[in-house]
DNA sequence: TGTACATCAGTGAACGCGCGTTCACTGATGTAC
DNA sequence: TGTACATCAGTGAACGCGCGTTCACTGATGTAC
């Protein structure tokens, strides 16, 4: 009986956008977004498959149809954050081709902690690397898609006589910097320390301070 | 009968360093060191109150008598590690007292990321706030005392006329550079993007970077 | 020095729970003819 | 257009497990007298 109705149902808002009968439609999607969701609002470790699943409103062997596990599940989460974030990169740097390497460098670090402070569960994920399947092939590709877009600036900026330092280090160098920014942000520790409220204009201020100095003009 | 076996073990060896009879004598400062060894071996995922009492060969009961529950377990881990982190931050300040501030910034910068090197398991779980009681007093006056440090160089920095910027940017900028640098490392990224492998090495050229161009004599 | 007693630091059982994964299953979908 | 059938994407029960915390307990220690 109660099957009858639903099915009357379903055939009437077949079309309709609300429509979830038994196939999901896109439970790969949900079930990442529920991740966030999780680690957003308690952190990594309360990230679990049952709690992904109930959140999606399936079944808690659900998602074993689109992941292979657990691990999977936190590589796909991963590999979606490396992918928002080259894409954010990829952005800032065709919206500032016409400036010089290091204002496109400064650029990309602005973009990267705003990426950090905007997306707090993904990076939350992305580096936890004893979390994650390390080898696959998707999550490589899409984290060597961030760094190579980062090697390539310094190395524009090198070839541009504009850095004191070889494109490598200047890139470590720069990653560390705001890397290590938006970590400390997101664990609060720089809100306590300096009283700080806005990330993007410490991010302005200390790229500002990099760039300056070790991309400083030295032709 | 087992019982009196164990006493007349214990009436003879009493004084020996083995003896572990039924009061442990350290335990708490061996729980910490079994967090340590969870940590470093198999990530902060899998710590356990349970696992740890096993590491420490005692009853699972046996950690409540020694801390409230599993997050003052972890907050009395990561105090220590600020601990460590301060005095190894101290030991290097008294060990430069002769040079400038800029050169006791960049020992300062050495010796951070070799604390998270050497110490990954503190490292960690030390940021991981989610995971601790950050309103510990003994927790706050720890990272507290690493912190103030910092703070002191930058501000003897500025005193001196060796920086461009303020000392609350410059203490900022120099933390989220080592603190990134160390974080990168530990993740694995740096490694794989940059081939190298040695961290000190790198520490030093960052560091090194930092100093002669954000702090470089300007008086 | 000996003894009574309070306190400390352990034990082991028990509680209720959520976890990851596997399995046989079934409803829904899409496709070949 | 209709139908048979393979495949896909779910369900719900079951597995065995480890977890954090509490509790009454007891052995060991230290202290007052």
């Amino acid at each position: 009986m109660r099957r009858r109705v639903a099915e009357a149902t379903r055939q009437c808002q077949d079309t309709a956008v609300g429509r979830r009968d038994y196939h999901h439609g896109d439970l790969k999607t949900a079930l990442l977004d529920s991740v966030g969701l999780i680690v957003r609002e308690q952190g990594p470790a309360f990230v679990s498959v049952r709690e992904v699943a109930r959140r999606a409103s399936v079944s808690h062997a659900a998602p074993a149809h689109h992941f292979r596990n657990k691990s999977g599940l936190l590589t796909a989460f991963a590999t979606q954050g490396f992918d928002r974030l080259a894409d954010t990169v990829a952005e800032t740097i065709a919206a500032s081709r016409a400036t010089t390497p290091p204002s496109v460098l400064a650029a990309m670090g602005r973009a990267y902690v705003r990426f950090a402070v905007d997306n707090p569960e993904h990076f939350a994920i992305m580096f936890r690397t004893e979390l994650l399947d390390v080898t696959d092939p998707q999550l490589v590709r899409a984290s060597d898609r961030a760094y190579d877009a980062l090697i390539a600036t310094t190395r524009a900026a090198q070839a541009g006589g504009f850095t004191r330092v070889d494109a490598q280090l200047a890139a470590s160098a720069a990653w560390a910097l705001v890397h290590g920014l938006a970590a400390l942000w997101l664990s609060g520790r720089l809100q306590v320390r300096t009283g700080a409220s806005d990330p993007d204009a410490l991010a302005e201020s200390v790229t500002e301070l990099f760039v300056t100095t070790v991309l400083g003009d030295q032709s």
